[in-house]
DNA sequence: TCATAAGTGGACTGATGGTCCGCTTAACGA
DNA sequence: TCGTTAAGCGGACCATCAGTCCACTTATGA
């Protein structure tokens, strides 16, 4: 629903981006999220988003690159409240609570994040098919300082990816659809591992 | 370099296997592993495996159905050699060793066949993107075990999923090519995890 | 009101997985 | 050895999509 450049002055040099196009973009963004909802990651293709947004296909790349870019855009909104909570919201996920119960509740909330948009975050799996979660950065980062702070004997970068990836999203996808378990006993899982790796830390 | 159907009488009702047949699908196994080698998983197209092995298009399709089952073939045999290491052989990997010890070898394996084949098991990533890992059932019903065994308390379904994930494919792509990590390293740390698992089990 | 560069749409291209069907030939029984 | 037959073959053909291109339109700032 947020527009991606809200508003802002015009840096220096460049000109404000015009206002038919910033609201194409909105009305694309829109389309690409209900196109996702009635057909899946599967059957959305850019013609379909292009048609139900009511623009030409051709809008659609000036706008976002290509097609992992528009999924990208899409990501990014959940993300970057994602981020704000885990960076300056309240504990567990934000400061304050220990770095092992920060680093269950990051993942804890990914989880969410992943069952919550299972088709947007499947349409990105497909086509960046050689990426692992933890090529977001900033998840990544957050992670590994969890994880050096639970104990600086651990191996942060692997570890993080390790558990990033833990939490796939075709994890969350198999689990829930294929054997009906509850997010819960995910949860309750991945709880324990780190609780594990809290321990074996300290040993 | 195994054929896939070896010698074996005819089963009653259905004919042998053509020996033309034969020969021509394990020149294409052959090919298909070159041009993966050469190009590697984003390069390799069914036209260029059908090319390499001087045969048709439509004998690539007849023989292994789909784009997802040629590389299956070629992983299954890795897969089937893995299994009867860790179902029939020596410890760690088979039976003798704690369940502990047997879960980290099987997923420091796993970590092994992934590094040795990764263009492979990337190239069947790229087809079969909403499958995970544990979708392959030996694999995982075998973790499960263990994992029921470390603590008859944990989750072992949930568990397993969680941890044959974690040393997903794109795992060992991103921390070996682009991070330089080696696989001691990685293999460390899934052994610092699987010991956190049986400790908390244990409390 | 005008000049202009940003924006647009949709026809077009290229790549690739997968199908089809008329021709070839291995296999087997007589 | 030879004839019959269905399994197998090849590669032209098809369908689907992501992504490009460019002649035309229009918002914007002067």
């Amino acid at each position: 629903m947020s527009a991606e450049k809200p508003a802002g002055l015009p840096i220096a040099g460049e000109r404000r981006e015009r206002a038919d196009a910033a609201a194409n973009r909105v009305r694309i963004l829109a389309a690409a999220r209900q196109v996702l909802a009635e057909r899946g990651a599967e059957g959305t293709t850019l013609d379909a988003v292009a048609e139900q947004a009511g623009v030409g296909k051709g809008t659609v790349f000036r706008r976002f690159g290509d097609r992992s870019g528009l999924f990208q855009a899409l990501l990014d909104e959940h993300l970057r409240v994602f981020q704000d909570a885990f960076m300056f919201g309240p504990p567990p996920l934000g400061p304050g609570a220990s770095p092992g119960e920060r680093l269950a509740a990051l993942l804890e909330g990914l989880l969410d994040m992943e069952d919550g948009h299972l088709e947007l975050i499947l349409a990105l799996e497909r086509d960046r098919w050689k990426a692992p979660i933890g090529g977001y950065i900033v998840l990544s980062l957050h992670a590994e300082n969890l994880i050096r702070e639970i104990s600086p004997r651990l191996d942060a970068p692997v570890l993080a990816q390790l558990l990033l990836n833990a939490v796939n999203v075709n994890v969350v996808r198999h689990l829930r659809q294929e054997t009906g378990t509850s997010l819960a006993a995910i949860k309750a899982s991945v709880r324990a591992l780190v609780a594990g790796l809290e321990m074996s830390a300290r040993s």
